[in-house]
DNA sequence: TTCGTAATTTAGTCTTGTCTAAAAAATAAT
DNA sequence: ATTATTTTTTAGACAAGACTAAATTACGAA
């Protein structure tokens, strides 16, 4: 567990989040890509973590996070998690403004710290998007959640997080008034673009796209 | 207002630290000894400042904080009490564990969270070793203060601060529990090592020796 | 005033993390 | 099975920050 660069976390990061999706290998260019950095940088990156037993690497061939590195990048997921909640429960920034703060708070040290945070905000076990939040022991609870865009017709169901985190959809969520916990029925999904027409709870009937609907995870 | 690296900022902090008892320029070795590195390379290093004018600079006749160096490395202090107080209040922390954990928050950019950080703790004024927190402005509030050693017989005083900040000092003073706070008189003063017997509130009498005596501020 | 020591700067390297351009390997297309 | 294309790695450079050793400058003592 010797300590690693700001740098060597960011990788480590975007692998896991690379991993979550992709069940095979993760290549050099998706890598790249997701962190905004030339194919070649991440080589050579990938060499040294690799001498650090952080990930598996065979040239050509893509990598794998170690159980070290996976270890490593969960507990930076915690702790990015853990600030967002701080950042939105106790310092009542909204959704669409911590993630970048957080970005930052993850890379300080000090897993003692982030074990008393966790208690402080009352052991949340998820953040303001809807994420699980790892355990100290890097253990997430599951959650039986799909995409809004999966519903059927007649289908009742409640709004439990987002896919995707960009500021500008979460600001039209608010700006629509939908958050997590709001609670709807689909009410008719038009054949046409697959837009899907919702009732919700509060009485409001609203329209959203496909492409909206394929980024909120709801629970049923 | 560019942004600064966490070592260029770590450089302007250490000279506002050693600007505040020195009143004249401040030497290379001086900042070299500070933050625990060689004097070629905060020679180098100074060079970088002068030229973006957050400190002036000539050559072999030491260094002194621009007004916009020194803004800076006041927000940087203002940062770093303020987790102070956070990781003390909030997180239960004691006074001798908040230093190296202050020391990376204060690096973490967002003048916003910072000013909501201290709305959320209640605008303290000081940090846990009672040095005073600035405001966003940079103003420091100035209280009357003295050092313990200073006192005569019979001088009634409140422990207001401690100039050392060490983690095996204030451990000492937890261990025979004087905190901030504490009042009490001064019964005594040995003529030969200028020990200090001092009667607290609570009614025990404690013998302090004159390092430590030198070491804490108090208000009468 | 001159000399010797201490403080400071310069010169030359090193490491980390990045880049572009070029080479090599893997994969897809014919 | 060959060729063409894409992906990945290597080569060579660069900037930031650090170091040690050597050269300068300042300054206190004689
Ligand atoms: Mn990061
Ligand atoms: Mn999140
Ligand atoms: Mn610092
Ligand atoms: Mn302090």
């Amino acid at each position: 567990m010797g300590h690693l660069s700001i740098t060597e976390e960011n990788y480590l990061k975007s692998i896991l989040k690379l991993s979550e999706h992709n069940h095979t290998k993760i290549g050099t260019n998706e890598i790249a890509y997701e962190i905004n950095i030339s194919a070649a940088s991440v080589s050579d990156m990938l060499k040294k973590l690799a001498d650090k037993k952080l990930i598996i690497y065979q040239k050509y061939y893509g990598v794998k996070l170690t159980k070290t590195g996976e270890q490593y990048a969960k507990n930076l997921v915690r702790k990015h998690r853990l600030w967002e909640v701080f950042l939105t429960q106790k310092l009542q920034f909204s959704w669409d403004e911590v993630h970048d703060l957080a970005e930052q708070l993850e890379h300080v040290k000090g897993d003692d710290m982030i074990n008393r945070l966790e208690k402080f905000l009352g052991n949340p076990k998820f953040d303001p998007h809807g994420d699980p939040i790892p355990d100290n022991k890097g253990n997430i609870v599951v959650r039986k959640q799909q995409l809004l865009i999966e519903l059927k017709k007649g289908e009742k169901a409640v709004i439990i997080g987002v896919k995707d985190t960009a500021a500008t959809f979460l600001q039209f969520l608010d700006s629509i008034k939908i958050s997590l916990g709001t609670k709807f029925t689909v009410i008719g999904v038009v054949i046409y673009d697959h837009s899907m027409q919702l009732k919700l709870q509060d009485g409001r009937e609203l329209m959203l796209s496909q492409q909206v609907c394929s980024n909120i995870y709801v629970s049923s």
